[in-house]
DNA sequence: CTGTTAGCGCCTTCAC
DNA sequence: GTGAAGGCGCTAACAG
């Protein structure tokens, strides 16, 4: 491969000029450039970023943490993030940590070996103090997640009010025994969904059942075994908020092969609003987050801290949307007299975003 | 942040010595280990990777470019990529194109600027040329797709006996009406499992109609639509072999949306067993692929491309399998008499695969 | 406008 | 067993 010093023999220039050249910055005379340029293209030359790198201490990469790469919400995230990435001529380092703590580890030493310039953590399982003691140092931002009384710079949704509109949907609906199946509650999101769905329920008047609280960690499989948990009591719930669409989706699941129906016999609705959200049937209702939004927000706030500039707003919350679709149904016949058929609001198959096309 | 320098002279040796003890090779008397290592720990010292590759030209790093970061099957494979990885010392530079060929060329730019050792493409656009030109001199890996004709190393199944396969199913129910909707057929996986639904029905005498064959782009709505376009038909298949699970579920919501049902009025057959596969209603039949596997031996092939060792098996088909769910139902009435209540086999919810907990 | 010089941090000879 | 020297490819500062 070609080095700048061959570029530069051959078109009887010194090294520093081919780099102006190439960098753009500083005069150049016409002539010379293109004796350079036409030198490149003659041997094909592509500057090499391990030099280059290394003699402006810098990567032009981000390392993006996430906890798991199947779940569809992490997949528009990190839309999001490449996209604006892309554009800013970066390049992300995946680092799907499968929730394994020891991973996350080895992808912050490579933060501190240099071989990136930034950090983008969502939903991470390192303790907040060894976060914070990296942010003093390097460009880290939170996705998803923010750490409280800490000025770590943060975009999520609010999952306290966004829960509590969910839960209240369903009180609305006339449901009071609702059950919650929460997120890996050592990760804060999951504990705000759970505040949210309690907040929901005292506000109505009514006390937290702790048998119909289920802790889950996200997949699909969770959602199912913990459904059946529920169904298995003897007072099931006539409802069920999952925090997420993927545990909803087990739920719908168990529900089914007990033999029962959704919403008819037993409501739910889920949280992200992931692209099978309404596919599934019945097609699922869900709090929708601006997933791919949140995505390019935490690359625009790297990108920020890397060029030392300040954040407009470092602790950002983007807003959410309740999409009703039909799987908690119409409102409940109070034990004794049914309530009209009113057609719940449908929401959208799918927001188009982005470029994707159908 | 301390250099090699800095521990040198905290220990009173020379660089050389540090990188030595860094290295584990080249003799250090115990006596100076200590006395580095303990400098190293007072300092805090975290050797600089950019100083590292520049030095050794390598980056231990490698690129995996997937088509759609959104399709669950691609997440699969790169779980399997990343741990192999992780395990042997490398970090994936993931370059999710969205099927851009222009962002594909981005990312071979990158490998060309030495900022990767490797790369890993997974049904890619470049053309073959391009890609042949680019094997000759790096470390390149074909993953889920192949060259006619080359001998660029890949992983792959053998989608036209999988997708003979999925569709002889079908036609060994009584089906003789069977739609196909395809991948984009510009991508040699798409034409391959076309052709092996196109020797089912031919293997059967039967001929296939044009009108029955649609072109999608992998996309639960690209299924949602073409499906509806099927059901519009003079003459409606009774049956639909999708080329991804993703098609299939979207197929399966536009037959209920006529007021139709799946398997009864119409069965339904993917290809690739996502996690939502057992997932959906009904449950899908389905080919499953060893994505995990398959990103284990394209990581593992590219390593062996890198350090300049032989590979065992350059052209590598790895077996899968067709998992009966309930989406294509029971061997179809012949017009007029029914052929008894035969249970299917029933696909597992789940295969547990690598590290995953329920 | 252009060339020379001097490293960025590391590893690898080659001496001793 | 250890140190000194050189250079990977590039760019920034300084001369001219």
């Amino acid at each position: 491969m070609a080095t700048i010093r061959d570029v530069a023999k051959l078109a009887r220039v010194s090294p520093a000029t081919v780099s102006r050249v190439l960098s753009g910055k500083g005069a150049v005379s016409e002539a010379t450039r293109r004796r350079v340029l036409d030198a490149m293209a003659a041997l094909n030359y592509e500057p090499n970023a391990l030099g280059r790198n290394l003699r402006k201490q810098e990567t032009k990469t981000v390392i993006v943490l996430i906890p798991d790469i199947k779940n569809p919400f992490f997949s528009e995230i990190i839309r999001g993030i490449e996209d604006v990435a892309i554009r800013e001529g970066y390049t992300i380092l995946l680092g799907n940590t499968d929730n394994d703590v020891k991973r996350e580890a080895e992808y912050l030493r490579i933060l501190n070996a240099k071989r990136a310039d930034g950090l983008i953590l969502t939903t991470a399982r390192v303790e907040k103090d060894h976060i914070l003691a990296l942010a003093r140092q390097k460009p880290v931002v939170l996705a998803c997640e923010y750490l409280l009384d800490a000025d770590v710079p943060s975009v999520s949704i609010d999952n306290v009010s966004s829960a509590r509109k969910a839960t209240a949907h369903l009180l609305s609906l006339g449901h009071t025994r609702i059950a919650h199946l929460t997120g890996p509650l050592h990760v804060i999101i999951s504990r705000d969904r759970l505040q949210g769905y309690q907040q929901a329920l005292h506000q109505h008047g009514l006390s937290v059942d702790p048998a119909l609280v289920q802790e889950g960690d996200w997949t699909l499989d969770s959602g199912y075994l913990l459904m059946r948990k529920l169904l298995a009591l003897a007072h099931p719930p006539t409802a069920v908020f999952a925090a997420n669409d993927e545990m909803a989706i087990g739920a719908i699941r168990a529900v089914r092969e007990r033999g029962l129906r959704v919403p008819d016999d037993i409501a739910i609705v889920g949280f992200d609003d992931i692209a099978y959200a309404a596919y599934v049937d019945p097609p699922l209702t869900t709090v929708a987050q601006p997933c791919y939004e949140i995505g390019r927000t935490a690359m625009e706030m790297v990108l920020h801290l890397i060029r030392g500039e300040p954040i407009p707003q470092p602790q950002r919350v983007l807003e959410d949307r309740l999409v009703i679709r039909r799987s908690c149904g119409t409102p409940r016949r109070r034990n004794d007299k049914g309530s009209g058929a009113r057609m719940p609001v449908e929401g959208p198959i799918h927001q188009s975003k982005g470029r994707g096309k159908a």
